[in-house]
DNA sequence: ACTTGTTGTGCAATCGATTGCACGCTTATA
DNA sequence: TATAAGCGTGCAATCGATTGCACAACAAGT
């Protein structure tokens, strides 16, 4: 530890408040006013333009590390998604850093891991850092990782899964509403035999879908106890589970997936066994994630706008930042039928 | 401005280096030498168990803000992406993520848009959050961005994307490597009028693939001039090029395109001329971006090792922040190539 | 016994912006 | 002509952690 440097970069002489109200001749109180666009009327016309004008000159950025440390507001949202590298969240963010940035606010996102520890680990790090607020996208439906956020008093809330009961906000599709358009679709074109490959019991979106599924089931009087329950959302997971489903039940002539990625395993499966889709059996899936519209063949899927889902999500969560005792609430996007050439009236 | 709530939630009271001194009886400076892993040697053994214990009781966490003022270190690293809800994004950012996680740094995610005002625009918010550095995946050949990041001392790297300069590090594929395996493997299944979907003139990675493309044409003496260069990587506009490339060239039997969504978007536009691929016409992508080996068909094309590209990013910028005056390099990532359904021999 | 270290802690300045309060000056009202 | 009200600025404390320096106590070496 040499005082060789000052801890900020030598190169580059700092422009603070401090030194623009030096040079432009005023207290850097008034100066921090000047250019405040909330408190610049306070301050007379001549010596604003003059502090403008030296802040400019100096190339003057506001810092908002210190400003935070003063205020203890951030303006940064953590988000913590359970895999990054999994396309369905890109729109998420997508919307969420959309809503964010035109509210002056910027998007801490952290991979939170499969697991719990790993995900409080990583929400106890953003906590740290001071963010305003939360995005979950990684919701149990009893969630140990919201009860720390909730714990620290960070305002959070839920996107795309959400918890059993009403702790905090949620923003999600119409779980159960998306799979009765899916189930519906089917019934429609003739189906009778329809499995449901479902997904993981602990995520809101596995449970809430499969009862849509049991509820469009009843509904058209059809019998909907050919269900088996993917072990996570992947196309493995899928494939295993079709495999068990065709094994179990063998005269289906539709499945109705929880998720895009189960319903690709489908694809596989049937793929693996020469059972042409949809000729033979129909295949419907969930999330209408990017380019399952050029897979072979197309997919009939749920559209969920992902994308205004996040930017629900920050809207709300800014909501809730500036009004502390803001009600839960639990807000549903609409689910909408895509249909492509994965589901046809059912074979002779 | 009613002076009615402190700054910091009234509802949780903080524990702070202070509160935690003065319940151990000893200096908040000799606290923070005891939670201090680094100098909590210089300590006596039993004081040190003493703070530990009464940080632990408070539920004591260090304060990030606080730390990044004072040493002028936020151990935030800034990353810009042109577009969050392009999948090929997700797999990079996770390899940062989690380079960076593991050596306790956090990623500050940011859609910079299309244009280059409004990158610049999220790079001067970065750094006024003191980003100890920068990713751009955002870079043109000569990038104004890039400019910005120097000027200001801002440690930056360049991935996925780099300058025609070295004025900073760059992590990519070898991309004239990359195009040269794909041009091989066509020539090599008997191809001999091949066509190239070119990326954007001002994208390295548009001008390097052509390059590898003219190379490879070159050193398999074949003519290298059947090309059409898209204006954006996106399915769109692969549709539209293709669609230019097939009238002035009737007679291809193969497409390189220099990127996946460009190759999709040739596969649309074979499909609605009626032309079937491979059998009439072979296409090959590049990048290898999720779900391209579930498409009709199955697309033959360029990996490239995108998390391990996020992660050698990151480690580039972490080396190159801890040493100030490191050489910029150019890290090249082996591409491999991957042989799927869309090209085969060329038809009768 | 006296210098020279060594070790463990305390002290206080610092990072840069924000903001409640006070003060002096001007203008309007009684 | 007082008195009140208002306006523009300055003052200084504050946010919480970090760290160079000082200092006391004690050990070791001459």
């Amino acid at each position: 530890m040499k005082p060789i440097l000052s801890p900020r970069s030598a190169s580059h002489r700092t422009a603070t408040l401090q030194s623009i109200a030096e040079a432009a001749g005023v207290h850097r109180s008034t100066a921090a006013r000047a250019l405040d666009p909330a408190q610049s009327h306070r301050i007379s016309a001549e010596v604003v333009h003059r502090v403008q004008a030296e802040a400019h000159r100096q190339g003057y950025r506001r810092d908002a590390i210190a400003a935070s440390l003063r205020t203890g507001r951030s303006r940064l949202i953590g988000v913590v998604v359970p895999d990054l590298a999994n396309p369905v969240f890109a729109p998420i963010l997508d919307g969420i850093g959309e809503h964010l940035a035109g509210m002056g606010y910027s998007m801490l996102v952290a991979d939170g891991g499969a697991n719990e520890a790993s995900q409080i680990k990583i929400v106890e790090e953003l906590i740290a850092r001071r963010v305003d607020g939360l995005v979950l996208a990684t919701a149990k439906r009893q969630d140990p990782v919201l009860t720390v956020c909730l714990d620290a008093g960070i305002p959070t809330v839920l996107v795309n899964r959400r918890e059993d009961g009403l702790r905090t906000s949620s923003i999600v599709t119409d779980d159960v509403g998306g799979m009765k358009l899916a189930v519906e679709h089917l019934a429609s074109i003739g189906h009778r035999r329809i499995g449901h490959l479902a997904g993981p019991n602990d995520l809101s979106t596995g449970v809430l879908r499969r009862k849509g599924f049991d509820d469009a089931m009843a509904a058209a009087m059809l019998d909907p106890s050919a269900v088996v329950t993917a072990s996570e959302y992947s196309r493995p997971a899928g494939q295993v589970a079709t495999a068990a489903l065709l094994d179990h039940w063998t005269d289906l002539t539709a499945i109705a997936a929880s998720n895009d990625l189960l319903a690709l395993g489908a694809l596989l499966e049937l793929k693996r066994r020469g059972i042409a889709c949809p000729d033979r059996i129909s295949v419907i899936g969930h999330n209408d994630m990017p380019l399952v519209d050029m897979v072979d063949p197309p997919l009939t899927t749920v559209n969920i706008g992902h994308a205004s889902m996040g930017q629900a999500a920050a809207r709300n969560l800014l909501e809730r930042i500036s009004e502390k005792n803001m009600k839960p609430s639990a807000v549903l996007i609409a689910a909408n039928l895509i249909v492509r050439a994965s589901t046809a009236r059912p074979g002779r």
